[in-house]
DNA sequence: CGCAAGTACCTTTTT
DNA sequence: GGTACTTGCG
């Protein structure tokens, strides 16, 4: 059979042990994906399963959206009907249709973490308590953590001061998500869970629909993934789980490595298939990764193998500050294409904190080496974005309180901090919602009755709102998504906001870019269409706008890398205090959990390895001189290029570094700018450049002309020459 | 109420 | 070095 003549032993074995609890144990570059898809393509075409009867369920939206396109060309077609997604996607479509047996409406809008911010901040206050007192992300932390182990307020057992705290604002959270007819990301897990407990009819239906369950990633869910994929695995027990413990670095999410241990436990019969042959890496990276992982205590040890090329040693470069670091990586990048062996596109740069992206940017756009960025400040979390985001929130559901209290004064109606608390009392004595408050106002306004506590000109400009809301809600049914978006933006008075102020053109451009996505879902029937939408943006991760047709070096987080592998990979920051990272010093578990973090950007490798490290380090504007990261003294020297000049003094390691592989001299030709440089422009003429600012894989350079003044030109248009 | 200036706070990682 | 929130004034 084709779909298992690719496969070695222990794939095939994996792919045909359908019947049944599996858990697959699968090294970096195993082949996971290509077991999960194999699987999948064996239960259809030869087993003869209904693609609607498989479930597999994916880290990240462009992990799902993979290996939908590995099986249409596997399966050819009937791919529609599996149902593939992120353990969110997958449990808000559940509760979209199954929703109302536990209450909650189908309209529902789903928070992301700042509007869960934002609402916290008013469950203190509603509760008396002073946000500033209380860490609001610190409770958001606790409230994360007591939902991720399926704990109600009232299930909830405060075992100090802080976490009564935690109950109290937690309860009101709750009440007023649900005032809001909305949802935050744990509640979509949660509360399917609990659709589940309580319904066993629900369930029972989903069970028999579900002969096979498959999860992807499985040493990063938390407690209420795994038991959801439990309850639905209940009947036909043909759960197959695919992890590696080695790259479980989502703790702080609450993931817990137990349900790979459990998972024995819960499913004795359970068929356990491990991976160790390596397809990615050569032997030398393997190696190199193996010793990093090997000094976890935590772990059980395993015999990854590869039959690739033994490749070359591992580069460990020291330069002297984070501008030299990057220079050094954009160098490097540069040697590599010019010596032909490499694309720009087969590097990438792998960082811990997004904060260090910025040196590494900057060297880029000064060398005019494109680069592409994933994330950065996320798109979807731009003000302008999240504001329009809002404006169509508020038309499905008007009781979005979190919404409409953004953008009830953006832009500026003369509704002030003070009206808006009285709104809020008003409503809330009256046991109303905000938006039903509004329209109580805006109706009684025109009855000349005054029963509330606004003054005339407030009332004015409260009753406005709701009318323009009113409007966009009656439109909402028959206008398309774009056309409504267009009316939104524009009567709003937003685009007019927004244009006039600082950074206008550039924060329009993200409100035209979010219009492009939403045209995406344009073909659906309006209110579908707007429903899709929202749930598209919101369910969104980075990784997912992630472009590998691009040729251009990519600047990527260390967790953003798990599940990507590139010919060269490029880590930064090697250092005490950045990786392992300064949080974790005084925990032996995050310790392990940074040494995992290290081993997930190794094994991305197929082909070269570079650990840079910069001996001093400008950080949140102080500078500090780190040393060595601890992980690189576990590398073998003879590993290491020019590593074996240390042999004999290996405990001198991390001093010697200090001298040893000092990176070299760019030698590039700067094509580049930098503020302060004289440049000549067919037609502006002369002038000096006063700002270069990274866009997208672009620069924008604000040049001042002698004679036609101040300019923005994008740096890949304007064909600027240096001029001395 | 709106705006400008000042201040405190932070920064790990993300569905 | 940046933002998000507070304060004070018109």
């Amino acid at each position: 059979m084709d779909v298992l003549s690719e496969l070695n032993p222990a794939q095939r074995e994996a792919v045909e042990a359908i019947s049944g609890p599996v858990l697959i144990l699968a090294g970096p570059g195993s082949g996971k994906t290509r077991v999960i898809t194999h699987r999948i393509a064996y239960l259809v075409k030869v087993c003869g399963v209904s693609p609607r009867r498989i479930m597999a369920v994916t880290f990240t939206n462009k992990a799902a959206r993979e290996m939908e396109a590995r099986l249409r060309r596997l399966l050819r077609g009937s791919v529609d009907d599996l149902t593939i997604g992120t353990f969110h996607a997958i449990c808000a479509r559940i509760l979209r249709r199954e929703g109302k047996a536990i209450g909650v409406n189908s309209g529902f809008v789903i928070y992301d973490s700042e509007d869960q911010i934002s609402l916290l901040k008013r469950s203190l206050q509603a509760v008396g308590l002073d946000p500033k007192q209380y860490a609001p992300r610190a409770i958001q932390s606790a409230v994360t953590a007591a939902k991720s182990r399926l704990l109600t307020p009232a299930e909830y057992l405060p075992r100090s001061y802080f976490e009564e705290v935690v109950q109290r604002v937690y309860e009101r959270y709750q009440q007023l998500l649900t005032e809001s007819n909305a949802l935050d990301f744990d509640d979509l897990l949660m509360k399917v869970v609990h659709l589940f407990q309580q319904n066993p009819q629900v369930l029972s239906r989903y069970q028999s629909r579900y002969l096979h369950l498959q999860v992807d990633e499985f040493q990063d869910t938390n407690l209420v993934q795994y038991e959801l994929m439990k309850q639905l695995a209940g009947k036909y027990r043909n759960l197959c789980v695919v992890g590696d413990p080695d790259q479980s670095i989502y703790s702080w999410r609450f993931a817990d490595l137990r349900n790979i241990l459990n998972f024995e436990k819960d499913y004795p019969e359970a068929k356990v298939v491990l991976l160790e042959q390596n397809y990615r890496s050569t032997k030398m990276i393997l190696e190199t990764a193996s010793y990093i992982i090997s000094a976890n205590q935590q772990r059980k040890p395993k015999d990854l193998w590869t039959d690739n090329e033994p490749g070359v040693l591992t580069e460990v470069v020291e330069t002297y500050t984070e501008q030299e670091e990057a220079q050094f990586v954009v160098n490097e990048v540069e040697q590599l294409v010019s010596q032909g062996e490499f694309k720009r596109g087969d590097c990438a740069i792998m960082y811990r904190t997004n904060a260090q992206s910025r040196a590494l940017e900057e060297a880029f756009i000064r060398y005019g080496v494109p680069y592409k960025l994933v994330a950065g400040t996320r798109f979807y979390e731009r003000r302008e974005v999240k504001d329009i985001i809002a404006y169509l929130r508020l038309i499905q559901n008007p009781y979005d309180s979190v919404s409409l209290l953004r953008i009830i004064n953006i832009p500026q109606r003369g509704i002030g901090q003070r009206s808006l608390s009285e709104l809020s009392q008003w409503a809330r004595s009256r046991d109303i919602a905000e938006y039903r408050a509004l329209q109580l106002i805006a109706e009684q306004k025109e009855n000349e009755a005054t029963e509330h506590p606004f003054n005339s000109r407030t009332t004015r400009a409260l009753a406005g709102f709701a009318h323009l809301m009113a409007g966009f809600i009656a439109r909402s049914r028959e206008l398309n998504l774009v056309d409504l978006f267009d009316l939104v933006v524009e009567s709003s008075g937003y685009k007019e906001y927004i244009l006039g102020g600082i950074d206008g053109e550039e924060r329009w451009e993200n409100i035209l870019e979010l219009r492009t996505v939403a045209r995406e879902y344009g073909d659906l029937p309006p209110l579908e269409s707007l429903a899709a939408f929202l749930e598209g943006v919101t369910l969104v991760s980075d990784v997912d706008g992630l472009d590998e047709s691009i040729d251009t070096a990519t600047l990527i987080t260390l967790h953003q890398a798990k599940g990507l592998e590139f010919p060269v990979v490029f880590i930064v920051g090697m250092e005490d205090g950045i990786l392992p990272h300064i949080r974790s010093f005084d925990d032996p578990e995050q310790m392990e959990e940074e040494r995992r973090l290290c081993y997930v950007g190794v094994t991305r490798a197929k082909q070269r390895v570079y650990l840079v490290r910069a001996f001093r380090r400008s950080l949140m504007g102080s500078s500090a001189i780190n040393r060595p990261s601890r992980f690189l003294l576990d590398i073998p020297p003879r590993l290491i290029s020019g590593g074996e000049l240390w042999r004999g003094e290996d405990s001198q390691l991390a001093t010697a570094m200090y001298s040893w592989n000092k990176a070299p001299t760019p030698k590039l030709a700067i094509p580049g700018l930098s503020a302060g440089d004289h440049v000549r422009h067919a037609q502006f003429g002369d002038g000096v450049v006063v700002s270069i600012k990274p866009v997208k894989d672009d620069a924008e350079v604000v040049v001042v002309f002698d004679g036609a003044g101040i300019k923005k030109l994008l740096l890949s248009f304007a064909r600027l020459e240096k001029a001395e």
